[in-house]
DNA sequence: TCTGGGGTCCTAGGACCC
DNA sequence: TCTGGGGTCCTAGGACCC
């Protein structure tokens, strides 16, 4: 018995997260922008007809956005984790085994329907998520995750589908992967994409049949594993329970260049403190933390990078000693008399957190840290973040954006949820 | 003037061990 | 003086994904 996977994907999901509390923007072009307002994150169908490209900086298109009236939004991560979230919680009525993959994307295993019409499945589906949500999806059924890629891909793109595709019934495949360029394939990038076409493999069906010796020798085992899916044979399996990760990072870009020690202090510290907290919602530990920050490479500044790695003695998810870490590794590495634009923090050398290795010499673990971070994190999920923080990041924070065009957090704050007037 | 953020996997090569 | 084979661990770098 063949697995059956579905691939549920959100149609231009940022962009059509915005539109579900603000329907007056269906039909219009919409974007929405990186963190600083920076570069363009998503686009609706019909921004993209105007020709917006993904990750294209915004002052480019200045003209553009004005000629036509795009409507254009800073990010919301609040919103849009909340919808995605409430997008799986839906998923969970149909199948219980659910891959969250991204924001905005879920493999669902529906091996158990073998003998159910998964294009009525697949309608259901998406009408329930437009029905509760507001949030257009498309959802693609195949026997390996790769197809099931590629059903979605035809199902958003194919009018005549009403977003939905299954692979599985259809008994030739070489029309589908014959109309899809190879670097559109699940897995081939622009490397790898530009080097099958050098070798005369253009599109799906190409590699689907070469030989896999060479895929091998010039795509590694991941490679071979990709063409074998292709050809419905499942090498990817359903990732139901995610594993913890192994790095965490936290960095940003700042709002201005700054060329101040004590304000890239606050930001570090920032940083680390949100990379603490990720830390310990997976209940890990860290053994090693890296810091770095950079000038701006896009301009004319000289480029200057510089970074700092301590290994920790010990594992630990106690913030003020990773504080204390990242603070001295900062002291470390930073040169005096640059205008650095963007920095970071990278926790790694991951452990569960009650698998800590000890050392002969070190003090007995003390119960109180645990507890307080405990007590602070709970704090910050039950009254709303930063109740309670820490002096390191201070109080005012220059190198911090200031998302001007951010929509409400309509679904995660009371002081923003939408309000109903009558009329 | 203005260009995001956060991950994973795989391999090659060097150091080191027996 | 010359000569072998097998293994592990670690790191850097390159590819990919959203």
């Amino acid at each position: 018995m063949k697995p059956i996977f579905g691939l549920l994907d959100g149609n231009n999901f940022y962009a059509s997260c915005e539109r579900v509390f603000n329907p007056q923007l269906e039909g219009k072009p919409v974007i929405v922008l990186s963190n600083g307002d920076g570069c363009v994150v998503a686009r609706s169908n019909e921004a993209k007809a105007l020709g917006i490209k993904m990750g294209q900086p915004v002052f480019l298109i200045k003209d553009l956005i004005k000629r036509h009236k795009v409507a254009m939004f800073s990010s919301n991560f609040e919103l849009y984790g909340d919808l995605s979230r409430r997008m799986i919680v839906t998923c969970a009525q149909f199948t219980p085994h659910i891959e969250v993959y991204s924001i905005d994307e879920a493999f669902l295993d529906f091996s158990d329907c073998q003998s159910r019409d998964l294009t009525m499945l697949g309608q259901d589906l998406k009408q329930t998520i437009r029905r509760g949500l507001g949030l257009p999806v498309c959802v693609g059924f195949a026997h390996t995750k790769t197809l099931a890629k590629l059903a979605n891909h035809f199902a958003k793109k194919t009018p005549r589908l009403n977003g939905v595709l299954d692979l599985t019934v259809v008994s030739d495949l070489r029309p589908y992967l014959e109309a899809t360029p190879v670097s559109e394939i699940w897995g081939v990038g622009r490397q790898y994409g530009k080097m099958l076409e050098y070798y005369g493999i253009r599109n799906g069906w190409q590699l689907a049949n070469s030989d896999l010796s060479f895929i091998r020798k010039k795509m590694t085992i991941g490679g071979v594993k990709l063409v074998k899916e292709l050809n419905g044979i499942s090498c990817f399996d359903l990732q139901d329970m995610p594993e913890p990760k192994q790095t965490i990072t936290v960095s940003r870009t700042f709002a201005n260049p700054i060329d101040d020690f004590e304000e890239i202090k606050k930001a570090i510290a920032t940083f680390v403190i949100a990379g603490g907290e990720k830390l310990r919602k997976q209940s890990s530990a860290a053994r090693g933390l890296s810091i770095y920050i950079r000038t701006n490479p896009h301009n004319s500044d000289p480029k200057v990078w510089c970074g700092h790695t301590v290994n920790l003695e010990e594992a630990t998810d106690y913030t003020p000693t990773l504080l204390k870490a990242a603070s001295y590794a900062l002291e470390q590495c930073y040169r005096d008399g640059f205008r650095y634009r963007k920095g970071g923090i990278l926790l790694f050398d991951l452990c569960e957190k009650d698998k800590i290795q000890r050392n002969l010499f070190s003090p007995a673990p003390n119960p109180e840290q645990s507890a307080l971070m405990r007590a602070v994190d709970m704090l910050n999920k039950r009254m709303g973040k930063e109740t309670v923080t820490y002096a390191a990041k201070g109080r005012s924070n220059i190198w911090q954006p200031i998302p001007t065009l951010r929509s409400p957090r309509y679904t995660t704050r009371w002081a923003e949820i939408p309000v109903v007037k009558a009329i």
